[in-house]
DNA sequence: GCACGTCTAGACCAATCGGTCTAGTCTTTT
DNA sequence: AAAAGACTAGACCGATTGGTCTAGACGTGC
């Protein structure tokens, strides 16, 4: 076995990906391991096999597969676009249809990586890593896009920023437009 | 007794002022009501008259009370401003320091408004209207330093969407910069 | 001076928390 | 076929959770 090359989700993919989704919609304190456990038909030995720190181990897991899933995003959003903001909006427009996919109750997919439980420094340190994965990211298509690199990295971080406020504000709401409206609102009428 | 004429915090203030900084340090489920209770010195006998509803009451009233005193920093800073850009400026100043002070630690506190717990619609309805109060508050001031009511109310929105992204990114960098630095990434260089 | 509403005080409770540990079941290697 | 890891399975644990309930302290109107 080399690794990840089979489809079907291993134990481990399972347990991470319903941690995922209960951290994002009742946060670290709010979702109970033996829910995670439940809605993932995993027993509690397997758990403590694959992530030996437990509850920590398995929302930093979380966290790191969170910041893939949102660089995957980014990369199908900005791979064929024309100019940067194209892909911003292309980005907002994919995010906002998650959004209505979610429930609209979910916390932002991104900001979720900081979690507020115990142990903030591991927790802090992990954000900061996926955070700047994430910007670095779309930084290089703005490169590719013709920006230097100052200005690139300043706009992906504007850009970034701007979509952690516009999904806080179209949670309380439960309106996916704020998201779908943040192209304009930084850049101006198309 | 006329209500809150007196000066001194009464047992229900202590008790609202502990837990929004509990509840902004932890989370709502993090944040214990033994703690709570603990670092305020006061009896669970007390919450539960003050708070019939226990622990959701007691971070509804929390809520509320951070809403009010974010009214509090946008009036202090936009009362004087000569210019809408100004008050913004004085605005992400006031918070950074504020910032500082928490130990760069805590969660934003306007975004800390909204609770991951259970009762997910009630705490999402005590959101939204704080958002609304908080925002219309900033929209009011835009019109007043010249802004039409659409023009205001949108760029109050921008305003405090930006701000929530600000926060969060420089609580997982810890440097309060990146809200000094809102301003200029929303208005351009001055 | 006593009765009544407000508020304080904390013992107590069932339920749940995250975590440990032993037992057993596969799969792979020899 | 035997031995050895990798992994699953869940009973069990002490600690803590939010919440209830009774008892008393304090002030105020009669």
């Amino acid at each position: 076995m080399l690794g990840a090359m089979t489809e079907e989700p291993t134990t481990r993919d399972r347990l991470i990906q319903t941690a995922t989704r209960l951290f994002r919609q009742r946060g670290y304190e709010g979702a109970g391991l033996s829910e995670i456990l439940a809605e993932a038909g995993v027993p509690k030995g397997s758990l403590y096999h694959h992530f030996p720190d437990g509850k920590a181990d398995l929302a930093c897991a979380a966290a790191d597969w969170t910041a893939s899933e949102i660089i995957r995003v980014i990369d199908d959003s900005f791979r064929a676009a024309p100019d940067w903001r194209h892909g911003v909006t292309t980005f907002c427009y994919k995010m906002a249809k998650l959004f209505d996919i979610l429930n609209s109750a979910d916390a932002c997919p991104i900001f979720g990586l900081l979690f507020d439980g115990p142990d903030q420094d591991r927790f802090r340190a992990q954000a900061e890593q996926s955070f700047d994965r994430i910007i670095a990211t779309a930084a290089r298509y703005g490169e590719t896009l013709g920006l230097s690199p100052a200005a690139a990295h300043d706009a992906a971080e504007t850009f970034i920023i701007g979509f952690q406020g516009s999904w806080t504000l179209a949670r309380t709401r439960r309106k996916s437009d704020v998201l779908r409206g943040l192209p304009k609102r930084l850049y101006g009428p198309a």
